[in-house]
DNA sequence: ATGTTTCCTTAGTGACTCTAAATAATCTAG
DNA sequence: CTAGATTATTTAGAGTCACTAAGGAAACAT
């Protein structure tokens, strides 16, 4: 057996890019209807059924597609976190937040594609590519967090005052995450998830524009909370 | 021309609900992929094309169906909301917002197909029976608000705080709702209702599955803390 | 040079959306 | 009560989709 840098397996990397890129291209140009595994394969010049000799079928071409798009984001949100190392946790968190933001509305329709996939559960096996893309993508704000825990804890509500069911997921979560937060401060790190999360998902699905048109000031505005509410120092925008 | 009631448009009607019924049945059983033409019509026990008089296609059949689903939503709500009509004002819209989770996890798939429909974005023309339908839907907690503002006034922030063009988006969105809230007050409700809908959201496009297994005090714990914002009293859950 | 693996094509199946034409049922008018 | 218009529904068919199967051609290994 060939090396792993073998002449055929790189040509084989070559065409999944070009399988790859040919499917984002008909995502953006032409909705996510369009990435059929026809329309794909001519794309790229082969015809029809030549492509499943790269994927099984449609699904997993979605599902490496969606891993690609994950993929982008966290590194968009890595690059974010890591351009100025010795800056605050909190500047940095910011930094990576608003590089989230960035990366979904440059790339609204791939960040569209992440969520409302046309196929949304099935390839939420715990071990595709996809899952895993999905948790490097999460692992970037919890890094953060755990940082900012260590160095300069924020307040966490008083656990005693949560219910039992939750303090019990929590608990449970907080094990999940290696223990890195405590209960309670997880807690605070999923609530801000959750808004951060949700508004921009509510963003890209265009479920507010019946009162915003521009969405960048609500975003910072939810920032602010969320920074106020992790005991940082809100910086505004960089370039405002 | 016969009346409205005519016998025709009597069988028409009913013609029309049963389509309607045997979509969300294979929605529900089946998925959104098995809500086809030709399937909604082989439930309702007719062959292919016939549909096509009551629909012009599959996209304005979905459109009717989330109409539908929209409907029964914000009757749910509206429900709920009437249900004690003494009560406060607080009360009733805490337990609005019950019911629209309520409905939504008695209903995950229809709630799942309200907002990552198949089609998202072609039927979202301003004169559809689904536009119709999710204004009527956003109108339920709108109305409330506006209601506790005029009896119980709740805080706002200082609109000089704000940025200008968020200023202005809240100026456009407060003369679109009749002036029925300053723009202050509009910024408050506007951002509960993002954390209430992206929250459920989320929950219903499982994206929290990876920390939380019952969404329920996640829930309570966001209608808490919206209840703060709104300087109302927190009620526990009913049944609780 | 031979055999194997890989790649890609054509052909074909069953499903889908949707159009067109023909047929059956129903209502409306004279 | 019958003739014509309207409506409901059917079958046929075009075009596309996902996917399978079978075969040819190229690149590879020995």
């Amino acid at each position: 057996m060939s090396a792993s840098t073998g002449r055929r397996e790189r040509l084989r990397q070559a065409t999944l890019e070009e399988i790859h890129a040919a499917a984002r291209k008909l995502l953006v140009e032409q909705g996510s209807a369009a990435v059929t595994v026809n329309a794909v394969a001519r794309r790229v010049g082969m015809s029809g059924p030549a492509l499943y000799h790269y994927y099984a079928g449609h699904d997993e071409l979605v599902g490496a597609v969606t891993a690609g798009f994950f993929r982008e984001l966290a590194a968009a949100m890595e690059q974010a976190r890591d351009a100025r190392p010795g800056a605050p946790t909190g500047d940095r968190m910011l930094a990576a937040c608003r590089a989230m933001r960035a990366w979904a509305t440059a790339h609204p329709a791939e960040f569209g594609w992440i969520f409302a996939s046309p196929i949304a559960p099935p390839d939420r096996r715990p071990d595709s590519a996809r899952h895993r893309a999905a948790l490097r993508f999460e692992q970037v704000l919890l890094d953060l967090t755990v940082e900012l825990w260590r160095t300069r804890p924020f307040p966490v509500p008083d656990p005693a005052g949560l219910p039992a069911s939750l303090r019990e997921q929590l608990t449970a979560y907080s094990a999940a995450i290696g223990g890195r937060l405590p209960p309670e401060a997880a807690h605070v790190f999923l609530s801000c998830w959750i808004r951060l999360y949700g508004l921009l998902c509510m963003e890209v699905l265009h479920q507010l524009d019946f009162a915003y048109t521009d969405m960048e000031p609500v975003f910072e505005e939810c920032l602010r909370d969320l920074a106020a509410a992790l005991g940082l120092a809100y910086s505004g925008p960089p370039d405002a």
